[in-house]
DNA sequence: CAGGGGCCGTATCGTATGTTACGTATTTTT
DNA sequence: AAAAATACGTAACATACGATACGGCCCCTG
């Protein structure tokens, strides 16, 4: 099995033309981006004609430039995904130590907040600063304690705020008090619970604001949601990791702990009295 | 000046009516591949139509969508010019607000497994794999989750496993049924709650196994613990973080689903059958 | 030196892609 | 509650892209 396209150039490039050749140097010096370009851009750059690139695709083994192109893009998807990978890959393929699961985690965390901004974690931290809505939360099987975990500290720095637990029937009649200032926060990773799905679009139905916390394929919920969290949870192992929506969490208990400062001091203080 | 295209959307997000924001979302999911393929898939994969996405790119400023792709080609083409770079990227981009916090996160989680020995976890590991002994696990205020998290994973791979839930007097009656080669899990941080103690104490008088999950200044349950897993959890912030013991959890997870494959995969097989 | 085969580029064709106009649904405002 | 404005999708359009047929050139062979 020939897995890069990097590799396949390598192996046929003996039996190419000169001009098939100066078409692999040109992908090879800047791979792999020239291949993602147009034929004629990359003919230009390769200083053949554009049948040439065609002919030096289909050498390759591609049935059309098509096919090629999405060859490349695959490559880069894996690259990009998980940059450590590359390590572990070239390490050994089945390590009995923990490091390269942690590794990924760490990786996993880092990418994950790359792509999140300041500014939408202080919209996220508005919109559940506002103490006179409600915030509902709920997550799926295995997210479900995530969203626990959370409420469990939002509880104690603002009021009106609901774990939904159990069934989905429940929830359901949770609904009826979710209005338009309302705030729902879930949490769903692959494999997207239906049941989720179904609840989230009638809580945006009813017009309240859906903060989602998913993996980097995107809940379908992704739909309804005026907030996205996407986490990273791919690592070397059968299940997935919810660490970086686990760490994605805790910071936005965090920022929301110092916006409600002066209001959430007081009342930790009276909560810690009441024990 | 703004490089990059990521900045751009979130610097046009919240200009963005819903079905452009969804087209930012799926972007920034699988950055920044989805942005080089074709319109038509584009669109399909943010589930709008190409028109949406045509108005998305537009937004950002662009003229047209193959001026879009472009920029994300340049983009990509100075990340993998030099994989130096990509470390240097790495950091910049991190928001200012969070990293603070996210640093310490990532260097409690580190330092935690620096002391965990691959021994330990291989002995914790093998004592997890008797399936013919029960498991049960607790935790406390904030750390209930994590023991849940743990529990919905332990169930999947291997039978007799227990979340013991509610109140304390609950827990009580599952005493009787505990034997000496029984495990209990505890996850226990600061600060240290009497109950749990108490009920660790009682286990172990029991002759159940202990494995303990505590922060770095060691719950009093770590008198009774076989096992003790000290996460850092301090972090620039009101609260603790979880974090660490929660990659902690997951490794083991991780660890005794490997120890278990043969038999935990065609467990996992018939559950999925049963669903 | 004549003949043949392979290689490459020019020019044309069909199609897939980006683009735009328009109508409908939804939301917001007065 | 009505009306205006905005947002979104359907469908038709034009362009640009990949594919292919064809012809000339070079090199090798007899």
């Amino acid at each position: 099995m020939v897995s890069s396209v990097a590799e396949l150039i390598t192996e046929k490039i003996d039996t190419m033309s000169a001009g098939e050749r100066r078409a692999a140097q040109t992908l090879i010096s800047s791979y792999p981006l020239i291949g993602l370009k147009t034929v004629a851009e990359f003919s230009q750059q390769a200083g053949v004609s554009s049948p040439t690139i065609l002919r030096f695709v289909a050498r390759l083994g591609f049935q059309n430039y098509p096919e090629f192109q999405s060859a490349l893009q695959d490559e880069l998807a894996a690259q990009l995904q998980s940059p450590a990978s590359r390590t572990i890959t070239a390490r050994s393929p089945l390590p009995a130590s923990t490091a390269p699961i942690l590794e990924a985690v760490l990786e996993n965390i880092r990418e994950t907040f790359r792509h999140i901004s300041d500014k939408q974690l202080a919209d996220i931290v508005s919109q559940l600063a506002n103490q006179r809505a409600h915030v509902y939360l709920v997550g799926g099987r295995f997210t479900d304690p995530l969203a626990r975990y959370m409420a469990a500290h939002l509880n104690l720095i603002r009021p009106n705020v609901t774990h939904l637990v159990g069934q989905e029937s429940l929830w359901r009649d949770r609904l009826i008090d979710m209005s338009k200032r309302d705030t729902l926060l879930i949490f769903d990773i692959r494999r997207y619970q239906d049941s989720l799905v179904h609840f989230a679009e009638k809580a945006h139905n009813r017009g309240a604001t859906i903060i989602l916390f998913t993996d980097q394929w995107l809940s379908p919920i992704a739909r309804f949601a005026r907030h996205v969290i996407a986490g990273r949870t791919a690592v070397p192992s059968a299940w997935d990791s919810s660490a970086a929506l686990f760490v994605a969490a805790e910071t936005l208990i965090g920022a929301l702990t110092r916006k409600l400062e002066t209001d959430g001091a007081k009342r930790i203080r009276e909560i810690e009295d009441l024990r």
